[in-house]
DNA sequence: AATGAATGAGAATTCATTCAT
DNA sequence: GATGAATGAATTCTCATTCAT
């Protein structure tokens, strides 16, 4: 972390000139608003100070008063992602207690904010690895706060006995990516799919399988070609 | 497409001053691996024409002869990456007549190239919208290519009875972001768990379902309850 | 001079809007004594009024009522320089009739000024340049004001008989050095020789001469060849 | 030292991208030129690099391939000028056998040298401070070198005895100032004093003193009274 | 009188691209 | 074909100065 950085973070918060507290935070919101917008466009590199300033309708100079360099921006971009994440998927689930609808709701909110915010999750995997590795590693925590709250409505379906022993890691991933995907993957998906169906079908997929019972039938024996398989092959 | 967009490509390809055929290869083979190197190391923008050229044992002008702008090695570097994808995948296939193995075999031969191209995979996800519009479709037709030979897979498996009648597409992306979460994830996956493990567990997961007996005998109703949920809520 | 300057100055005094004569003196003064500071540390340009702001304890906005551009503030900050030798020496010699010890007391002030404000002497030394051409002619003319302080004891001297005829610019510029040079040189000097024997040593040097009696036989000679010297050299 | 300084300076020299040795020292040489008249004129602040690169024939860009950064050209105008009194000043006395003949040609070069560098001379005393601390100790490790010619001649008619017994720190530095002075002084001094005049008369002042007879009568008495004066006031 | 947020011109520096050799 | 010096547009960031409160 070089002096810059170590000046630019206080507590993972990016520093400001400006004591006013609302005033920062207004502030804040309209260059994030701005950024956003322009990143998603354009990307972090092809977008100048002076279009995020004039798109968030300020001085250029004024954007220095609330951020200490350019990737304070993109920090604060994408802190906005993950924390709508952190902020909106708890929310969703609040009061319910049926474990299997806690994780149909956690992985239908999770795709709702997706899809919300689809252009700044498409941002965030372009433009993470931009960030220093001190900010990077910001980004990195929250989504492993997104993380948790996805695994614990995994253990309390597995402790109600509703999901096998399985590992909990990859199903993560799992239903993280099948929210991330809609954005992803928009492109295609949009076109021939729409949000409510591509969840109901992603979590049918996921939690009852996608094979039929003569599949099913087969299935122990073919994984465990395709493991000798492996084996001999690689 | 402008000017120089135009006159970039001619038929999905870079465009050269060099007439030697042969030499051509070997310096964009040169440059790309170089490139590769560079860019999934510190990204598009942060890697100059001198660095890669440097890297490539070149001078930087002479990248000019092979290339017409920066961004034209941006897409011979994703090229190679979706093109490893077309070649790879199919060759793994090949001769396998069981339709599950087939797809497992899919499956896992991506995950093996994403393995393989980790860095190039992520920075496919980073950099293609760094591309122009029109090179941009280049790489997503490569892109849909790739679908096409799993959408295959999953129709021999239907047509065997093997898989319940489901929507295609969204299957698609559930297979393949196995494959490319391995690469996106892996700074939270490769210390969990190996490979090997995380594809027969991806596998086991979509295809036979993450639910016990009692899990999915509530399915049904709670997919319901989601739904009813879901249009009251929003 | 611009418009601007001319605005600035009346009568070689900075302008100021603010109504009340002692709170505009109580302000300058607070303003000066930042910026000495700051200026003597880091140099004109390094220094940005929201530092002098700071320093002073008032608002960056309220520095502007007592001054009408930065560089006024460097003026002040030289006028108190070179007003400092233009008061002190003075004072220093009141009432003291020996003609050579009033050169000496002079000279032995002098370099106490200097001392007193030596990273102010060396500021002058770097800035007066940065001034703009009016400006600077108000430095010099105190700065000439000086020498006719050191002239006037010099001719003192010589009624009483007790300098030889010489040409007296030379000889103020020599005696004006001793004490500017305790300053400019303070980086060398000040671990070699204290101010007390170094005010006694280059008074002794430049009164009594530093020749020997051998060498002082030699000189005229010797002065004589380097005239010769430099006439067919040069 | 910072990594920027770091990677500018080894062993005391500016670093540059380009080759060839003789290029090099040609641009090098174009942009001292050119910054020299700029800085002397409007300072180094002022003087921005467009009208360096405009000054010297080249573009903007081109400067920053044989320079790292702006404050490196500051150090090369200097060095120039230090490194003018250290290959100067010993050609003058080469050969020459007589010490006090030395050390009259020593301060006669050394003027000479100030008189055609006068500007940059000056730009010295302004701008040193500018160099962060470690290119400000490279100029300073020169000035030192220059000291040390000087204090060598003073030695020499000490040997010989043609000069009595007194703090050579403060002798060189009234010889040097004599020089500097010139340069420092000269919209004073030139319009009264011919530089031939101006050296003899400083070096006769310092040599054989100001002093008549009858002043050197009472000298010794006078300069106690000084003391015990200081004693008392102080 | 005083504040400090806001402005915007300006400066150093980088780097894709060109071109003489 | 190859080199690498040269160009100059573009970008981030700073800071003197202004102005609404």
């Amino acid at each position: 972390m070089n002096e810059k950085e170590e000046a630019s973070m206080i507590d993972s918060e990016v520093v400001t000139e400006v004591e006013d507290v609302a005033l920062v935070e207004r502030r804040r919101a309209q260059i994030v608003a701005a950024a956003t917008k322009l990143f998603s466009k354009k990307g972090f590199y092809r977008t100048t100070i002076k279009e995020i300033a004039k798109q968030a309708g300020i001085s250029p100079g004024l954007v220095y008063l609330y951020v200490r360099e350019k990737e304070d921006i993109l920090l604060l971009v994408l802190l906005q992602v993950v924390e709508g994440y952190v902020k909106e998927i708890p929310k969703a689930i609040e009061g319910i207690e049926d474990p299997m609808l806690r994780l149909m709701k956690t992985v239908d909110a999770y795709c709702r904010v997706v899809d919300r915010l689809s252009a700044a999750t498409v941002l965030a995997y372009r433009s993470t690895k931009s960030l220093s590795v001190n900010r990077r590693q910001i980004i990195q925590n929250r989504e492993l706060e997104t993380n948790a709250i996805v695994a614990d409505v995994i253990d309390g379906c597995m402790e109600a006995g509703l999901i096998r022993p399985l590992n909990v890691d990859v199903l993560i991933y799992q239903l993280v990516l099948i929210a991330h995907g809609w954005a992803l993957k928009s492109w295609y998906l949009r076109s021939r799919v729409s949000l409510d169906d591509y969840i109901a079908a992603s979590l049918e997929n996921l939690l009852t399988g996608v094979l039929s019972d003569k599949g099913n039938g087969t299935f122990e024996a073919t994984l465990q070609r395709l493991k000798n398989n492996t084996d001999t092959g690689g």
